[in-house]
Parts: structure tokens; sequence; C-alpha cells
DNA sequence: CGCGTTTGACCAGCGC
DNA sequence: GCGCTGGTCAAACGCG
């Protein structure tokens, strides 16, 4: 289960330029419940909530050595939790949150040296809402390739 | 056979 | 100083 629907564009366009600058927006609280400002306006399938730069001092455990590591939420307007942008994520943990009643998944990019997670919230008041945080860079390309189309469209039956 | 997923427990940071 | 929440890791199982 990795490979999903959702093509391309935005995720690998997204994911590249966003060490440089391609993303200006409102600072929001990535938990904060009123992100329904951005459901009216979404008419296609995902919406840019802000970017927020966590760079204060968050070293507190073994896994990460980064002090910097930049955090950047999306939201996007989906059935599923699973967005797949091309990359493939590891699932390692799911804890619920409170102000929502589901739980939110944490994943991380299996790739070494690429030390890039991501975490996914629904929100409780819009269950078609789905928030995705991406938390640093991917420094290499994405594996996806037009061999792995026929498992596309395979997932993209599920959905239908 | 490989690896991705799942659940529980543990640790650290922050608040009060 | 203690408690709490959030976040992460670890082991095991299932599926492809």
């Amino acid at each position: 289960m990795s490979a999903n629907m959702v093509p391309n564009s935005y995720a690998s366009t997204g994911l590249e330029g966003a060490k440089g600058n391609g993303f200006l927006g409102l600072m929001q609280e990535m938990e904060a419940p009123a992100a329904s400002l951005n459901v009216d306006n979404i008419s296609q399938n995902i919406g840019f909530v802000g970017s927020i730069a966590s760079e204060g001092r968050l070293e507190k455990k073994r896994g990460a050595k980064k002090i910097r590591k930049p955090k950047y939420a999306f939201q996007t307007r989906s059935q599923v939790d699973i967005l797949d942008d091309g990359y493939r994520w590891r699932k390692y943990g799911q804890k619920a949150v409170k102000n929502n009643k589901f739980p939110r998944s944490y994943y991380r990019c299996t790739h070494q040296g690429c030390n890039v997670k991501k975490q996914v919230q629904r929100l409780t008041k819009d269950e078609g809402i789905v928030v995705t945080t991406y938390e640093g860079t991917h420094s290499h390309q994405i594996e996806k390739s037009t061999d792995n189309f026929e498992h596309i469209l395979r997932q993209m039956q599920i959905y239908s």
C-alpha cells in the first residue's frame, strides 16, 4: 500500500520547490479547528494551509539529530488518508489527538538519507478534509515510474 | 522472503 | 517538583 492516485504535479513540484521559496502563505495552527475557511475556496482537491518553520530546539530524542526542521502543512480534500506523492512512506505510529476524534498517522520516508517525515490528520468537523504535514525535504527523485502505472490504476479502482 | 503495517510502552519537554 | 501530552521506537504479524 503505497502508490495511490493523485498522479503528480502538486506533490513533486511542491516538495522540490519547497526548499527554495515556492511557499508563501499564512501561518496557521496545524491543529487549528478553524481550517474550514479553506474548504470553501477549494474547488479542486488541495489547498495550502501555511508554512510552519519549527527551528526551535526540538531536539529531544535519539532518532533525530537535526535541529532545524521546516514544517509544511497542506490541506487536501480526499476520502482517504493515504495520499501518495510518489515517495515511499512507512507508518511508524498512530496516536489520537485532542480536539479530533480521529487518530493521527505518522509516516516516514523509507529512503536512506531522506529524513523526511509526514503526518496525516483528519478534521473532526469535516471528515472529507485531510491535513497532511510534511517535515523536511526530499533529497532524491521520485521513484514512481510508468511501470507502476498499473499499480496506480489498481488503487484507483479501489477508490472508485 | 521482504517489508509495511499494527499496538503498546517509554521518554522528553513543557506547564502548572 | 510533579504531571501530562505528544512523539518515537520496538517487536510481531500479515500480506504481496
